[in-house]
DNA sequence: AAGAGTGGATAGTGATACTATCCGTAAACA
DNA sequence: TGTTTACGGATAGTATCACTATCCACTCTT
Protein backbone atom coordinates (compact mmCIF):
# COMPACT_ATOMS: atom_id res chain seq x y z
CA UNK A 1 0.00 0.00 0.00
CA UNK A 2 1.59 3.40 -1.16
CA UNK A 3 0.72 6.59 1.17
CA UNK A 4 -1.61 7.47 -1.20
CA UNK A 5 -3.97 3.80 -0.89
CA UNK A 6 -3.04 4.51 2.81
CA UNK A 7 -4.69 8.18 2.67
CA UNK A 8 -7.50 6.66 1.28
CA UNK A 9 -8.31 3.95 3.30
CA UNK A 10 -7.91 5.92 5.98
CA UNK A 11 -9.04 9.49 4.96
CA UNK A 12 -6.65 11.29 6.47
CA UNK A 13 -4.59 13.84 3.68
CA UNK A 14 -1.06 12.39 2.66
CA UNK A 15 -0.24 15.87 4.17
CA UNK A 16 -1.27 14.80 7.19
CA UNK A 17 0.36 11.63 7.40
CA UNK A 18 3.45 13.16 6.62
CA UNK A 19 3.16 15.15 9.48
CA UNK A 20 2.23 12.42 11.71
CA UNK A 21 5.24 10.08 10.59
CA UNK A 22 7.37 12.98 11.27
CA UNK A 23 6.30 13.42 14.51
CA UNK A 24 6.65 9.66 15.41
CA UNK A 25 2.51 9.57 15.19
CA UNK A 26 2.84 6.78 12.46
CA UNK A 27 5.62 4.42 12.12
CA UNK A 28 7.19 4.59 8.89
CA UNK A 29 6.94 2.67 5.91
CA UNK A 30 8.90 -0.12 4.52
CA UNK A 31 11.94 1.38 2.24
CA UNK A 32 11.00 -0.42 -1.04
CA UNK A 33 13.16 2.40 -3.10
CA UNK A 34 14.81 5.99 -1.98
CA UNK A 35 11.60 7.65 -2.37
CA UNK A 36 8.71 4.76 -2.28
CA UNK A 37 7.76 3.22 0.84
CA UNK A 38 5.24 0.61 1.75
CA UNK A 39 2.21 1.07 4.24
CA UNK A 40 -0.22 -2.00 5.48
CA UNK A 41 -3.14 -2.85 7.75
CA UNK A 42 -1.07 -1.88 11.06
CA UNK A 43 -0.89 1.58 9.45
CA UNK A 44 -4.46 2.07 8.74
CA UNK A 45 -5.56 1.13 12.35
CA UNK A 46 -3.14 3.27 13.38
CA UNK A 47 -4.90 6.07 11.91
CA UNK A 48 -8.07 5.43 13.11
CA UNK A 49 -6.18 5.36 16.10
CA UNK A 50 -4.80 8.59 16.24
CA UNK A 51 -8.23 10.11 15.21
CA UNK A 52 -10.50 8.73 17.77
CA UNK A 53 -7.90 10.08 20.22
CA UNK A 54 -7.73 13.64 18.81
CA UNK A 55 -12.07 13.74 18.68
CA UNK A 56 -12.81 11.38 21.83
CA UNK A 57 -9.84 12.26 24.24
CA UNK A 58 -9.42 16.07 22.89
CA UNK A 59 -5.63 14.36 23.11
CA UNK A 60 -2.46 17.07 21.72
CA UNK A 61 -0.07 15.82 19.01
CA UNK A 62 2.90 15.71 21.89
CA UNK A 63 0.55 13.56 24.16
CA UNK A 64 -0.35 11.11 21.37
CA UNK A 65 2.96 10.82 21.24
CA UNK A 66 3.77 9.97 24.45
CA UNK A 67 1.26 7.56 24.71
CA UNK A 68 1.89 5.97 21.28
CA UNK A 69 5.40 5.17 22.31
CA UNK A 70 3.92 3.09 25.23
CA UNK A 71 1.82 1.48 22.59
CA UNK A 72 5.04 0.73 20.97
CA UNK A 73 7.08 -0.47 23.42
CA UNK A 74 7.70 -4.35 24.19
CA UNK A 75 6.90 -4.55 27.73
CA UNK A 76 7.00 -8.11 28.99
CA UNK A 77 3.46 -8.45 30.34
CA UNK A 78 0.17 -7.11 28.61
CA UNK A 79 -0.55 -6.11 31.97
CA UNK A 80 2.75 -3.74 32.59
CA UNK A 81 1.82 -2.52 29.18
CA UNK A 82 -1.49 -1.50 30.18
CA UNK A 83 -0.60 0.24 33.20
CA UNK A 84 1.93 2.01 31.25
CA UNK A 85 -0.47 3.56 28.78
CA UNK A 86 -3.26 3.99 31.56
CA UNK A 87 -0.45 6.34 33.68
CA UNK A 88 0.98 8.35 30.45
CA UNK A 89 -3.44 8.65 29.89
CA UNK A 90 -3.24 11.12 33.20
CA UNK A 91 -1.26 14.08 32.54
CA UNK A 92 1.89 14.31 34.55
CA UNK A 93 1.54 15.39 38.26
CA UNK A 94 2.37 18.83 39.26
CA UNK A 95 4.59 18.59 42.44
CA UNK A 96 2.70 21.03 44.50
CA UNK A 97 1.37 18.56 46.30
CA UNK A 98 -0.04 20.07 49.31
CA UNK A 99 -0.88 18.41 52.73
CA UNK A 100 -4.86 18.35 51.97
CA UNK A 101 -4.10 16.17 48.89
CA UNK A 102 -1.85 14.16 50.02
CA UNK A 103 -4.62 13.29 53.08
CA UNK A 104 -7.51 12.78 50.33
CA UNK A 105 -4.66 10.39 48.21
CA UNK A 106 -4.36 8.50 51.66
CA UNK A 107 -8.33 8.04 51.89
CA UNK A 108 -8.61 7.21 48.54
CA UNK A 109 -5.46 4.41 48.92
CA UNK A 110 -7.26 2.86 52.07
CA UNK A 111 -9.92 2.61 50.34
CA UNK A 112 -8.70 1.15 47.50
CA UNK A 113 -6.97 -1.50 49.45
CA UNK A 114 -10.90 -2.24 51.28
CA UNK A 115 -11.95 -3.10 47.93
CA UNK A 116 -8.88 -5.18 47.51
CA UNK A 117 -7.80 -3.55 43.82
CA UNK A 118 -4.18 -4.51 43.47
CA UNK A 119 -3.02 -0.74 42.40
CA UNK A 120 0.28 0.63 42.17
CA UNK A 121 0.52 2.96 44.78
CA UNK A 122 2.41 5.95 42.71
CA UNK A 123 -0.90 5.42 40.04
CA UNK A 124 -1.81 8.75 38.98
CA UNK A 125 -5.03 8.21 38.45
CA UNK A 126 -5.18 7.96 42.58
CA UNK A 127 -4.17 11.37 42.77
CA UNK A 128 -6.43 13.11 40.03
CA UNK A 129 -9.06 11.13 41.78
CA UNK A 130 -8.03 13.01 45.06
CA UNK A 131 -7.76 16.15 43.64
CA UNK A 132 -11.53 16.00 41.62
CA UNK A 133 -12.44 15.42 45.23
CA UNK A 134 -11.08 17.87 46.87
CA UNK A 135 -12.41 20.53 44.03
CA UNK A 136 -16.15 19.07 44.33
CA UNK A 137 -15.61 19.55 47.86
CA UNK A 138 -14.54 23.26 47.42
CA UNK A 139 -17.59 23.82 45.47
CA UNK A 140 -19.68 22.57 48.03
CA UNK A 141 -20.20 18.91 47.25
CA UNK A 142 -19.74 16.77 50.59
CA UNK A 143 -18.07 13.97 48.51
CA UNK A 144 -15.76 11.39 49.81
CA UNK A 145 -14.73 8.22 48.04
CA UNK A 146 -16.46 5.82 50.27
CA UNK A 147 -19.66 7.47 48.39
CA UNK A 148 -18.37 6.26 44.88
CA UNK A 149 -18.67 2.49 46.09
CA UNK A 150 -21.48 1.34 43.76
CA UNK A 151 -20.19 3.52 40.91
CA UNK A 152 -16.98 1.31 41.85
CA UNK A 153 -18.78 -1.75 41.12
CA UNK A 154 -20.40 -0.89 37.85
CA UNK A 155 -17.26 0.23 36.55
CA UNK A 156 -15.57 -3.52 37.36
CA UNK A 157 -18.49 -5.06 35.37
CA UNK A 158 -17.54 -2.69 32.57
CA UNK A 159 -13.88 -3.09 33.24
CA UNK A 160 -14.28 -6.70 32.92
CA UNK A 161 -15.50 -6.50 29.39
CA UNK A 162 -12.90 -4.21 28.65
CA UNK A 163 -9.96 -6.64 29.85
CA UNK A 164 -11.77 -9.45 27.59
CA UNK A 165 -12.08 -7.49 24.45
CA UNK A 166 -8.81 -6.37 24.41
CA UNK A 167 -6.91 -9.74 25.32
CA UNK A 168 -9.00 -11.30 22.69
CA UNK A 169 -7.19 -8.92 20.19
CA UNK A 170 -5.18 -11.14 17.61
CA UNK A 171 -1.54 -8.99 18.59
CA UNK A 172 -0.28 -7.35 21.58
CA UNK A 173 -0.30 -3.92 19.95
CA UNK A 174 -4.16 -4.50 18.51
CA UNK A 175 -4.49 -5.39 22.37
CA UNK A 176 -3.28 -2.60 23.99
CA UNK A 177 -5.11 -0.20 21.38
CA UNK A 178 -8.19 -1.21 21.58
CA UNK A 179 -7.39 -1.14 25.70
CA UNK A 180 -6.43 2.75 24.77
CA UNK A 181 -9.48 3.87 22.88
CA UNK A 182 -11.99 1.46 24.98
CA UNK A 183 -10.80 3.25 28.09
CA UNK A 184 -11.32 7.14 26.29
CA UNK A 185 -14.30 5.94 24.59
CA UNK A 186 -16.05 4.09 27.24
CA UNK A 187 -15.25 7.01 29.57
CA UNK A 188 -17.11 9.58 27.21
CA UNK A 189 -20.34 6.90 26.85
CA UNK A 190 -20.40 6.91 30.66
CA UNK A 191 -19.64 10.71 30.84
CA UNK A 192 -22.99 11.35 28.39
CA UNK A 193 -25.25 8.83 30.49
CA UNK A 194 -24.42 11.00 33.67
CA UNK A 195 -25.45 14.14 32.15
CA UNK A 196 -28.77 12.45 30.81
CA UNK A 197 -29.14 11.09 34.23
CA UNK A 198 -29.01 14.68 35.66
CA UNK A 199 -31.53 15.88 33.45
CA UNK A 200 -34.05 13.20 34.49
CA UNK A 201 -33.03 13.71 37.79
CA UNK A 202 -33.50 17.56 37.53
CA UNK A 203 -36.82 16.88 35.47
CA UNK A 204 -38.50 14.91 38.23
CA UNK A 205 -37.09 17.41 40.90
CA UNK A 206 -38.97 20.19 39.08
CA UNK A 207 -41.49 19.06 36.65
CA UNK A 208 -42.14 21.04 33.85
CA UNK A 209 -45.65 22.32 34.86
CA UNK A 210 -48.12 25.12 33.51
CA UNK A 211 -47.31 26.71 37.40
CA UNK A 212 -43.67 27.86 37.77
CA UNK A 213 -41.83 28.74 40.72
CA UNK A 214 -39.60 32.13 39.97
CA UNK A 215 -36.41 33.72 42.32
CA UNK A 216 -34.01 32.13 44.13
CA UNK A 217 -35.16 27.78 44.99
CA UNK B 1 -13.41 45.64 45.40
CA UNK B 2 -10.75 47.30 42.58
CA UNK B 3 -9.47 44.64 39.62
CA UNK B 4 -6.17 44.43 41.51
CA UNK B 5 -8.25 42.97 44.52
CA UNK B 6 -9.83 40.50 42.26
CA UNK B 7 -6.96 39.41 40.43
CA UNK B 8 -5.18 39.21 44.18
CA UNK B 9 -7.96 37.03 45.38
CA UNK B 10 -8.84 35.08 42.57
CA UNK B 11 -4.58 34.25 41.32
CA UNK B 12 -5.62 35.51 38.00
CA UNK B 13 -3.67 38.40 36.40
CA UNK B 14 -4.84 41.92 35.74
CA UNK B 15 -4.06 40.91 32.07
CA UNK B 16 -6.11 37.82 31.95
CA UNK B 17 -9.13 39.94 34.01
CA UNK B 18 -9.31 42.36 31.57
CA UNK B 19 -8.78 39.40 28.65
CA UNK B 20 -11.88 37.42 30.13
CA UNK B 21 -14.03 40.63 30.39
CA UNK B 22 -13.70 41.61 26.45
CA UNK B 23 -14.15 38.01 25.83
CA UNK B 24 -17.19 38.65 27.63
CA UNK B 25 -16.41 35.73 29.88
CA UNK B 26 -17.16 37.24 33.16
CA UNK B 27 -19.35 40.35 33.69
CA UNK B 28 -18.14 44.26 34.10
CA UNK B 29 -17.65 45.76 37.10
CA UNK B 30 -19.75 48.22 37.82
CA UNK B 31 -18.22 51.62 36.89
CA UNK B 32 -17.70 54.23 39.97
CA UNK B 33 -15.13 57.03 37.26
CA UNK B 34 -14.63 56.54 33.60
CA UNK B 35 -11.30 54.80 34.74
CA UNK B 36 -12.69 52.61 37.65
CA UNK B 37 -14.44 49.73 38.34
CA UNK B 38 -16.33 47.84 41.60
CA UNK B 39 -15.79 44.17 41.50
CA UNK B 40 -17.36 41.49 43.84
CA UNK B 41 -17.73 38.19 45.38
CA UNK B 42 -19.71 37.04 42.12
CA UNK B 43 -16.61 38.12 40.23
CA UNK B 44 -14.29 35.64 42.53
CA UNK B 45 -16.60 33.22 42.06
CA UNK B 46 -17.05 33.52 37.66
CA UNK B 47 -12.92 33.81 37.83
CA UNK B 48 -12.79 30.56 40.26
CA UNK B 49 -15.71 28.51 37.85
CA UNK B 50 -13.90 29.49 34.50
CA UNK B 51 -10.63 28.07 35.85
CA UNK B 52 -12.36 24.69 36.94
CA UNK B 53 -13.86 24.77 33.31
CA UNK B 54 -10.36 25.01 32.18
CA UNK B 55 -8.74 22.97 33.85
CA UNK B 56 -10.90 20.21 34.33
CA UNK B 57 -13.26 20.47 31.22
CA UNK B 58 -10.01 21.44 29.17
CA UNK B 59 -12.54 24.24 27.53
CA UNK B 60 -11.82 26.76 24.99
CA UNK B 61 -12.09 30.71 25.68
CA UNK B 62 -15.20 30.51 22.85
CA UNK B 63 -16.67 27.25 24.14
CA UNK B 64 -17.14 28.48 28.07
CA UNK B 65 -18.52 32.06 26.69
CA UNK B 66 -21.20 29.65 24.83
CA UNK B 67 -21.97 28.28 28.58
CA UNK B 68 -21.71 31.19 30.48
CA UNK B 69 -24.23 33.00 28.47
CA UNK B 70 -26.40 30.65 29.13
CA UNK B 71 -25.32 30.21 32.96
CA UNK B 72 -26.41 34.08 33.19
CA UNK B 73 -29.35 34.17 30.93
CA UNK B 74 -32.80 34.01 33.19
CA UNK B 75 -34.93 31.22 32.22
CA UNK B 76 -37.77 30.96 34.12
CA UNK B 77 -36.78 27.39 35.69
CA UNK B 78 -33.91 26.09 37.04
CA UNK B 79 -34.60 22.95 35.40
CA UNK B 80 -34.69 25.11 32.06
CA UNK B 81 -31.39 26.75 33.04
CA UNK B 82 -30.23 22.98 33.82
CA UNK B 83 -31.06 22.10 30.57
CA UNK B 84 -29.46 24.74 28.23
CA UNK B 85 -25.97 24.54 30.56
CA UNK B 86 -26.21 20.72 29.71
CA UNK B 87 -27.01 21.37 26.07
CA UNK B 88 -24.02 23.66 25.49
CA UNK B 89 -22.10 21.23 27.04
CA UNK B 90 -22.18 19.22 24.07
CA UNK B 91 -20.42 20.27 21.43
CA UNK B 92 -22.96 20.89 18.25
CA UNK B 93 -23.76 18.10 16.24
CA UNK B 94 -22.13 17.52 12.76
CA UNK B 95 -25.42 17.31 10.42
CA UNK B 96 -23.30 13.90 8.89
CA UNK B 97 -26.16 11.88 10.41
CA UNK B 98 -25.96 8.40 8.96
CA UNK B 99 -28.39 5.95 9.28
CA UNK B 100 -26.95 3.88 11.54
CA UNK B 101 -26.42 6.68 14.19
CA UNK B 102 -30.02 7.23 13.86
CA UNK B 103 -30.91 3.89 14.67
CA UNK B 104 -28.64 3.59 17.47
CA UNK B 105 -30.27 7.04 18.05
CA UNK B 106 -33.57 5.21 18.55
CA UNK B 107 -32.29 2.30 20.64
CA UNK B 108 -31.09 4.73 23.21
CA UNK B 109 -34.61 7.09 23.07
CA UNK B 110 -36.41 3.63 23.86
CA UNK B 111 -34.12 2.42 26.73
CA UNK B 112 -34.66 5.97 28.23
CA UNK B 113 -38.22 5.26 27.97
CA UNK B 114 -37.96 1.92 29.24
CA UNK B 115 -35.59 3.53 32.47
CA UNK B 116 -38.61 6.12 32.99
CA UNK B 117 -36.18 8.33 32.68
CA UNK B 118 -37.73 11.99 30.89
CA UNK B 119 -35.38 13.69 28.81
CA UNK B 120 -35.89 16.19 26.03
CA UNK B 121 -36.21 14.06 22.93
CA UNK B 122 -33.28 16.54 21.22
CA UNK B 123 -30.56 16.19 24.02
CA UNK B 124 -27.35 16.03 22.27
CA UNK B 125 -26.23 13.57 25.02
CA UNK B 126 -27.87 11.35 22.94
CA UNK B 127 -27.04 11.68 19.70
CA UNK B 128 -23.30 11.70 21.67
CA UNK B 129 -23.81 8.63 23.68
CA UNK B 130 -25.03 6.65 20.21
CA UNK B 131 -21.85 7.79 18.86
CA UNK B 132 -19.90 6.71 21.52
CA UNK B 133 -21.81 3.14 21.14
CA UNK B 134 -20.88 3.17 17.41
CA UNK B 135 -17.47 3.96 17.92
CA UNK B 136 -16.69 1.76 20.76
CA UNK B 137 -18.58 -1.31 18.16
CA UNK B 138 -16.06 -0.39 15.42
CA UNK B 139 -13.42 -1.33 17.59
CA UNK B 140 -14.51 -4.83 18.68
CA UNK B 141 -16.59 -3.76 21.38
CA UNK B 142 -20.19 -5.69 21.50
CA UNK B 143 -21.76 -2.62 23.64
CA UNK B 144 -25.28 -2.22 24.00
CA UNK B 145 -27.17 0.80 25.66
CA UNK B 146 -28.58 -2.08 27.81
CA UNK B 147 -25.27 -2.85 29.28
CA UNK B 148 -25.53 0.11 30.93
CA UNK B 149 -28.06 -0.57 32.99
CA UNK B 150 -26.09 -1.13 36.21
CA UNK B 151 -24.01 2.25 35.55
CA UNK B 152 -27.13 4.58 34.77
CA UNK B 153 -28.13 3.52 38.21
CA UNK B 154 -25.37 4.60 39.90
CA UNK B 155 -25.50 7.76 37.75
CA UNK B 156 -28.76 8.15 38.87
CA UNK B 157 -27.83 8.26 42.42
CA UNK B 158 -24.97 10.63 42.41
CA UNK B 159 -26.98 12.74 40.46
CA UNK B 160 -29.95 12.87 42.99
CA UNK B 161 -27.11 14.58 45.42
CA UNK B 162 -25.65 16.94 42.16
CA UNK B 163 -29.07 18.44 41.65
CA UNK B 164 -30.45 18.19 45.72
CA UNK B 165 -26.76 20.50 46.33
CA UNK B 166 -27.37 22.94 43.51
CA UNK B 167 -30.67 23.15 44.31
CA UNK B 168 -29.38 24.26 48.21
CA UNK B 169 -27.57 27.14 46.60
CA UNK B 170 -28.02 30.61 48.11
CA UNK B 171 -28.94 31.97 44.70
CA UNK B 172 -29.90 31.08 40.85
CA UNK B 173 -26.79 31.74 39.48
CA UNK B 174 -24.79 29.59 41.70
CA UNK B 175 -26.89 26.77 41.60
CA UNK B 176 -26.79 27.00 37.83
CA UNK B 177 -22.52 26.91 38.28
CA UNK B 178 -22.92 24.41 40.86
CA UNK B 179 -24.17 21.85 38.64
CA UNK B 180 -21.96 22.75 35.55
CA UNK B 181 -19.11 22.32 37.62
CA UNK B 182 -20.17 19.37 39.45
CA UNK B 183 -21.09 17.65 36.01
CA UNK B 184 -17.52 18.05 35.39
CA UNK B 185 -15.60 17.24 38.30
CA UNK B 186 -17.78 14.07 39.04
CA UNK B 187 -17.06 13.23 35.28
CA UNK B 188 -13.43 13.74 35.91
CA UNK B 189 -13.53 11.51 39.37
CA UNK B 190 -15.38 8.55 37.92
CA UNK B 191 -12.96 8.39 34.68
CA UNK B 192 -10.34 7.67 36.95
CA UNK B 193 -12.47 5.53 38.87
CA UNK B 194 -12.91 4.06 35.86
CA UNK B 195 -8.80 3.25 34.88
CA UNK B 196 -8.48 2.28 38.49
CA UNK B 197 -10.57 -0.55 38.38
CA UNK B 198 -8.91 -0.99 34.67
CA UNK B 199 -5.85 -2.02 36.33
CA UNK B 200 -7.32 -3.76 39.02
CA UNK B 201 -9.12 -6.19 36.75
CA UNK B 202 -6.51 -6.54 34.59
CA UNK B 203 -3.78 -7.13 37.54
CA UNK B 204 -6.49 -9.69 38.32
CA UNK B 205 -6.43 -11.41 34.77
CA UNK B 206 -2.65 -11.35 34.53
CA UNK B 207 -1.11 -10.83 37.67
CA UNK B 208 2.39 -9.92 38.35
CA UNK B 209 4.27 -13.53 38.86
CA UNK B 210 7.74 -14.65 38.12
CA UNK B 211 6.56 -17.12 35.64
CA UNK B 212 5.41 -14.45 32.53
CA UNK B 213 3.97 -15.46 29.30
CA UNK B 214 5.27 -14.22 26.25
CA UNK B 215 4.30 -13.42 22.59
CA UNK B 216 0.56 -13.26 21.83
CA UNK B 217 -2.52 -13.52 24.39
C1' DA C 1 2.06 67.56 43.22
C1' DA C 2 3.64 62.92 42.02
C1' DG C 3 3.23 58.19 41.36
C1' DA C 4 0.70 54.21 40.87
C1' DG C 5 -3.42 52.20 39.23
C1' DT C 6 -7.29 52.03 35.86
C1' DG C 7 -10.23 51.31 31.59
C1' DG C 8 -9.91 50.99 26.76
C1' DA C 9 -7.59 49.94 22.54
C1' DT C 10 -4.26 47.74 19.68
C1' DA C 11 -0.35 45.05 18.63
C1' DG C 12 2.71 41.34 19.58
C1' DT C 13 3.99 36.52 21.20
C1' DG C 14 4.58 31.57 21.58
C1' DA C 15 2.49 27.29 20.97
C1' DT C 16 -0.13 24.12 18.10
C1' DA C 17 -1.64 21.63 14.01
C1' DC C 18 -1.43 21.49 10.08
C1' DT C 19 -0.63 23.08 4.77
C1' DA C 20 2.05 24.47 0.76
C1' DT C 21 5.99 24.44 -1.93
C1' DC C 22 10.29 22.87 -3.72
C1' DC C 23 13.50 19.30 -4.98
C1' DG C 24 15.53 15.19 -6.88
C1' DT C 25 14.12 10.67 -7.94
C1' DA C 26 11.45 6.75 -9.43
C1' DA C 27 7.45 4.32 -10.76
C1' DA C 28 3.46 4.12 -14.13
C1' DC C 29 1.62 4.78 -18.32
C1' DA C 30 1.53 5.69 -23.44
C1' DT D 1 11.37 5.48 -24.44
C1' DG D 2 9.82 9.45 -23.22
C1' DT D 3 6.64 11.89 -20.14
C1' DT D 4 3.50 12.40 -16.63
C1' DT D 5 2.53 11.41 -12.02
C1' DA D 6 3.59 10.20 -7.33
C1' DC D 7 6.94 9.73 -3.81
C1' DG D 8 10.05 10.93 0.27
C1' DG D 9 12.40 14.56 2.51
C1' DA D 10 12.93 19.23 3.86
C1' DT D 11 11.64 23.87 4.79
C1' DA D 12 8.60 27.63 5.07
C1' DG D 13 4.16 29.48 5.66
C1' DT D 14 -0.60 29.89 7.77
C1' DA D 15 -4.58 30.08 10.88
C1' DT D 16 -6.09 29.80 15.46
C1' DC D 17 -5.74 30.28 20.26
C1' DA D 18 -4.82 32.26 24.77
C1' DC D 19 -2.81 35.26 26.44
C1' DT D 20 0.73 39.37 27.21
C1' DA D 21 2.69 43.88 26.45
C1' DT D 22 2.36 48.57 25.38
C1' DC D 23 0.29 52.95 24.82
C1' DC D 24 -2.95 56.48 26.11
C1' DA D 25 -5.78 59.56 28.82
C1' DC D 26 -7.36 59.84 33.12
C1' DT D 27 -8.01 59.56 38.35
C1' DC D 28 -7.34 57.89 42.82
C1' DT D 29 -4.10 57.73 46.59
C1' DT D 30 -0.55 59.67 49.44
Amino acid sequence: MKISALSESSGVSVATIRFYLREGLVPAGRLTATNQAEYDEQHVRRLRLIRALKQVGGMSVASMRGILVEVDSDTVSLHDAFGSVMHALDPPLPPDADAELLAEVDEVRAWLRRRSWDIMPEAPAIHRLAEALLTLRSFDFHTRVTDFDGAADSAEQVAELEVATARFQPDRTAAVETMLVGTLVYERALAELRRLALEAVSARTEPVAPARRRGRQ
